[in-house]
DNA sequence: CGAAACCTCCAAAGCGCTTTGAACGTTCAG
DNA sequence: CTGAACGTTCAAAGCGCTTTGGAGGTTTCG
């Protein structure tokens, strides 16, 4: 049953009909009950098709789905997506997955913005120099980020306290009298990578510790890439007695480093992971009882898809500038420096 | 620009302008590719909102993203979702994600059908008694199954062969001399959690082995879920020499209980675990590296979409029934039976 | 009592595309 | 030379909704 159809039933017109559907003032309290029932009743629907024609928007918020990047790094996006799911399905917004490849990406958001299937996209992890950020402000099409823009004025964006995190988790080590800590992190090029680097830097200036006790690797954070890392400078000499990890699969890899060399976790080395609360592993699951910073992507999923809306609803980019604490979460993955041998 | 700008700029109507972009035969080659060269000139897109209007197709693919459920167990969404996006992206097609709970699932279901949003569906992990499949036949709404449907008459699905791979890993550890075996399944009401019971059932039987010596749990596969498993039949008297995981992530926690009780694996308890390929936990980057019965999941993804975007360009339902054979690769963590103690 | 000011409701014009039915030349067979 | 057949193009009618610009009727106020 169609609008026009409902209308014919109900002895009114389309404008009436659509307008009480939709909550204007024009309309009469008790018109508008007897439309609200009878749509009811017919089980009436209006064609999302054509209510975008008409009104030019999409009523669905774009995420861009790099399969190559995603699918290697993030069973985190499932996590982040059931949050942005979440309040997103409570407005009755569809999400619409746009798929890309690294090389296609800035294209997929040309056409996302100027298609008009979606009214807003959201941006996730956020490089130094980001095109698609470039392109969508050039565009004037509406987006939310999820990550610290390169450059935040007049962009809305939820981040997590990368720097204070790890500024946190570096002292607690040194705390603990490590001098020698090795930091794998993300890559170079992402903004969150930046701030755990300089989180850490930081901390080690504070203690007055000079820069170069601090291992600094950027690579993708997979769960292979840190086994690698963590292994060939573990075999050092001179090896490190901490190592933090950007996430939990990072951890994952130098476990197994550790294992294989023999190394016990937290008596020969300590481990502090970034857990992003992936359900499917759960930092409190390993073994040792991993020592985390801990903020929930799937809140950030929830928050960023608010502001998403929000912005659709009208509101101003630049309004939202969260950063969202981090909480150190001592477990046992980490004890105090072994001595000098 | 839109088409009726393009058509005036050309001198033509809308309708040639518009039968030449289409590939109608109606036009000739000459004005075709004036058309052609003018629309690339211009940029010229069609905008999908009036062209789902007026052709009243979606020009989309639905997944219904059961956030709960996913979340927990399904790292592999994300791979899974890069194969449909892999080939969909290829078609132009988009990918709508409707968010649901698991009580609002089948009205999901519902209004992604009657809202004409997308054109086809992909449905997963169906189950014994399905009632998503029941409202999409009635309903007479396009879609295609990701895993075998209860009653698989008449209805397009791919599947991996469950039931062989299950039938051939126990015949394996029957070979080993395992008699103790520990099945740690999916939950009762996935007919994949069918297939592998009665694949591990057959093969008992047709060593002529007590079907008791199989002790099987369903459950949703967590690494979590299984730890508490894995752990409780492990401390117990007779405890299983062997145990077959649903999932890498099943195998996580198996080990961690193995590990928590000085078992060592393949010495004292042999694994074998189904693998979808998540590149994010390779199964040759465990300690010890695990044997699986191995398929992609990924694959099984680009497939199934295959399958979506045919179903939308008119083939039948039921007119694909794909049974993929699923390999067993032994590796390391599975040995011969311990002796009896 | 008449005009101004509402309050309700409506007819009709889009939104940008596809598609039907027909018109206009041209060519071809009879 | 005429009528049929064909190839090409077009005007116009939707698709189902929103929204503009009134139109009628009722109330209010000087």
């Amino acid at each position: 049953m169609n609008l026009k159809e409902l209308a014919a039933e109900l002895h009114l017109s389309q404008t009436t009909v659509s307008r009480a559907l939709n909550g204007y003032p024009e309309v009469s309290e008790k018109t508008r009950e007897i439309v609200l029932a009878a749509a009811q009743r017919f089980g009436y629907r209006p064609s999302p098709a054509a209510r975008r024609l008409a009104t030019g928007r999409a009523h669905a918020l774009g995420v861009v789905f790099n399969a190559e990047r995603n699918v290697l790094m993030d069973p985190l996006f499932v996590e982040y997506l059931a949050g942005v799911a979440e309040t997103s399905a409570k407005q009755g917004f569809d999400i619409l997955i746009s798929p890309s490849t690294p090389s296609d990406e800035i294209a997929t958001f040309g056409r996302l913005a100027r298609d008009g299937t979606v009214d807003v996209v959201i941006l996730s992890a956020p490089q130094t120099v980001d095109a698609r950020i470039s392109l969508l402000s050039e565009l004037k099409f509406p987006f939310v980020v999820h990550g610290r823009p390169p450059e935040p004025a007049g962009i809305s964006y939820i981040d997590i306290d990368n720097f204070g995190a790890f500024q946190q988790a570096t002292s607690f080590l040194i705390q603990l009298g490590h001098r020698r800590v090795m930091l794998i992190n993300g890559e170079e090029h992402f903004t969150f990578a930046q701030d755990r680097s300089r989180g850490a830097a930081i901390a080690f200036a504070a203690a007055g510790l000079p820069n170069d006790m601090l291992d600094e690797h950027f690579m993708p954070m997979t769960a292979e890439n840190a086994y690698r890392s963590a292994r060939q400078a573990l075999e050092k000499e001179e090896r490190p007695t901490a190592i933090l990890c950007g996430s939990i699969l990072v951890a994952l890899g130098v476990l197994r480093a550790a294992a294989e060399l023999g190394l016990e976790v937290p008596r020969d080395l300590s481990i502090i992971a970034h857990d992003d609360e992936m359900p499917a592993f759960p930092a409190d699951q390993f073994h040792p009882q991993l020592t985390t910073t801990r903020s929930s992507i799937r809140a950030a999923g929830t928050r960023v898809a608010e502001m998403a809306l929000a912005r659709v609803a009208g509101q101003k980019p630049g309004t939202v500038a969260e950063v969202w604490p981090v909480q150190l979460i001592v477990r046992g993955s980490t004890a105090a420096a072994p001595e000098r041998g």
